[in-house]
DNA sequence: GTGGTCTAGACCACA
DNA sequence: GTGGTCTAGACCACT
């Protein structure tokens, strides 16, 4: 997978990255026992800090997405079941963002038309055996 | 309607009021027309800073949601259709937390019964007779 | 000529009318020497305070627009010179409305065309014997 | 550029900060790319308070001109077209102001004569390669 | 270093 | 009464 900082998004480098690589993960591009990138790397890759790096995978660690060792680096997890603690954050979340969609005038049916225009590009998940690389440099 | 701060919540207590509001909206609570407490009365109510609850209002006004006058305060707006600079920031934040769900194990199902019962709080506008207090004292 | 207030601008209502005044003027709508209805008679009408309509009146009249006087109310003076006082602001004011315009993208092209838009209402003056009704109720 | 502040102008100072960055623009004094001095600088060099620039920015950022972020501060914004919004308002104001010259007794040529004398100055951009600095401190 | 949030208290403009 | 402006000083998040 690619990475892509968008210099100047008013979201964090660590959340963008954070971002992309759940993206990933939802899409099928990079998969439970896959690596990520090494933090050195990446940095040099996307030509910002290792802190920022270490920040986002820290992050991903700390929410479940992958597990973060000092030898191995950051392996995705197989993640089944969502633990309560993200899902009461989460639903708070949908919750906010579909009352904007509401409170600005867009009808249910526009709503689950997005929704279905966003999950196809998650339902096309590649099959089980293809390991693909990770990131193509 | 009752506002409600998280004092440790790590959202900006502007934001939560913004998003109570909002939500709020999409509830029916309060609807076009509807005037808003004023800034000083919030701020009282809620314990918290009088410039706090002025930034919550001036970015409701901002985002299109409510018209917030010198003389009027802040009165709610009837939105019809959402303008593109909102759409093209709300699909991305979509999905953003579309994206987080799938990654977490969670199936389109899982997330389709979690937008239904949000959303049948939205649906269940109050009948247009009925003219409810804004704040529950 | 008729005069109206948007309640839900954000100009204020004395400033409202003393605009209307002077387009109203530019237009040759209301001519020197005639007399602008009366304090109480525009408050009445508007459904506004008698304070804020004499705010606009006062405006006027320290501009140099109009004379008022407890007798004959407010008389439309004959203007033939901007004073220094006044060019200097209304300089100053242009100034900023056209970088505004060139700092957006505008051309000088799209800002003349404008002006003429504008001005061609306001060369299209009635000719100095006709003497209309100040406002038609 | 330099920035100036008068202290007994009506206008709020947030606001001639607002219209001197705009007048700079016009004037190609700073161009897109180019970054504005940071807000505590700034606040400092006028001898004003941080938050009265930080709102000055923030209304440059909302109506488009620079984009304010975290890490650059104040970047200057490539405009090439007016947005339906911005135009509204603007030829409300311009229609406004030219009728008070005209209510004033002002020609069509003497408002022209204003218009070329002030568009001059923008018209006379930089030659591309001249880089100056933003601040002549 | 940067901007962002929050608090506290003052005074003003508008109606 | 309302919101708007300005000041002053604190702490936080990001890089």
């Amino acid at each position: 997978m690619t990475f892509l900082i968008k210099w100047d998004s008013e979201q964090p480098f660590y959340l963008q990255i954070r971002n992309q690589v759940v993206e990933a993960m939802a899409r099928g591009q990079i998969r439970p026992g896959n690596a990520l990138p090494s933090i050195r790397a990446l940095a040099e890759q996307l030509a910002i800090n290792l802190h920022t790096v270490h920040k986002a995978y820290q992050l991903l660690d700390q929410e479940g997405y992958i597990h973060l060792s000092r030898r191995q680096g950051g392996i995705v997890r197989d993640l089944r079941n969502p633990n309560h603690a993200f899902l009461e954050g989460w639903q708070e979340r949908l919750s906010t963002i579909l009352s904007e969609a509401f409170a600005q005038g867009m009808t249910s049916q526009d709503i689950l038309q997005y929704y279905r225009q966003i999950t196809q590009e998650f339902a096309g998940t590649t099959p089980p055996g293809s390991e693909e690389a990770i990131l193509d440099e």
